[in-house]
DNA sequence: TTCCATGCAAATCGTTTGCATAAAC
DNA sequence: GTTTATGCAAACGATTTGCATGGAA
């Protein structure tokens, strides 16, 4: 083992089956993700991998980011349009999104109790909000291109 | 023309060349989608239409839908999981998604001036929110699941 | 008689999967 | 030596598109 993958804060789930095995491919994936700011989407991820490893596949990328998506450590944003992005789990944060463009903003807001026990009154036993939230919006490039 | 379409309080826009012509096809789907309260993905909406009219394309569903929320009568719903949802905009209201299994709740909520602000103050001149939220959390059947 | 919508099939996009090989443990 | 990850190519699901045809204005 060249490097200890933990030392990423990633804790391997043994047990689980997941993360289990070291490889150079998965440390590279693993750092690129953390790295980014910019709620890369696969392919781009990819694409910055491939800087790293002229070699690597599509799939493998693929597979890690869902693992990674599995163990809660990177975020995944569905998009109103194009692919989905990705977001490593850094301070907490939220997300409003073009709903035109797919653009993704950070925004930090703690979520409100009266939100949070408004929506438990209402879902009594069916869901429960998830710590980070994300809004749709209108960026306003794409406001002022309605517009004309 | 057998039927006026604006009466389903859709208003044609005629000048940028969508929802010009009736057909009873369009009117059907338009019909359809009004009527149902369900979050239906593209192909549900499909196999509902099927039922009046045996002989409609998908892809005739497909573009029909898009000139809807292109027009803003139809909310399209990105899920974390599985194809797309729809859902026609009555009165306001917002959505909680299950970030597992892409069930969607309905609540009620209106946006506080807070929030608003926060978001405006942060993102000022980038993107400005939209009317109503969607939020994503985990429903309890997942969460179940999960601790297993 | 012009324009627009439809139906069909093929194409596309993003992502997942099966399988043989290679690396980790 | 057994398990798990990789790379490749093929498969997949959801959606869009090109084109010939038919209906609406």
């Amino acid at each position: 083992m060249l490097y200890d993958i933990t030392k990423l804060g990633i804790i391997p789930n043994l047990g689980r089956g997941f993360m289990s095995n070291y490889s150079k491919q998965r440390e590279c994936i693993i750092n690129i993700i953390r790295d980014l700011r910019t709620h890369p989407t696969a392919e781009e991820i990819y694409m910055k991998v491939k800087q790293v490893d002229e070699k690597i596949s599509r799939s493998t990328v693929y597979r890690n980011i869902n693992i990674l998506v599995e163990n809660g450590d990177v975020n995944k944003i569905s998009m109103p349009v194009g692919p989905d992005r990705y977001d490593y789990n850094h301070e907490m944060h939220n997300h409003i999104i073009c709903e035109k463009c797919g653009k993704v903003y950070d925004f930090y807001y703690d979520i409100p109790k009266s939100l949070r026990k408004e929506i438990e009154n209402q879902l009594l036993g069916k869901i429960s909000l998830g710590e980070s939230i994300e809004i749709k919006g209108i960026c306003y490039e794409c406001k002022s291109k309605k517009e004309k």
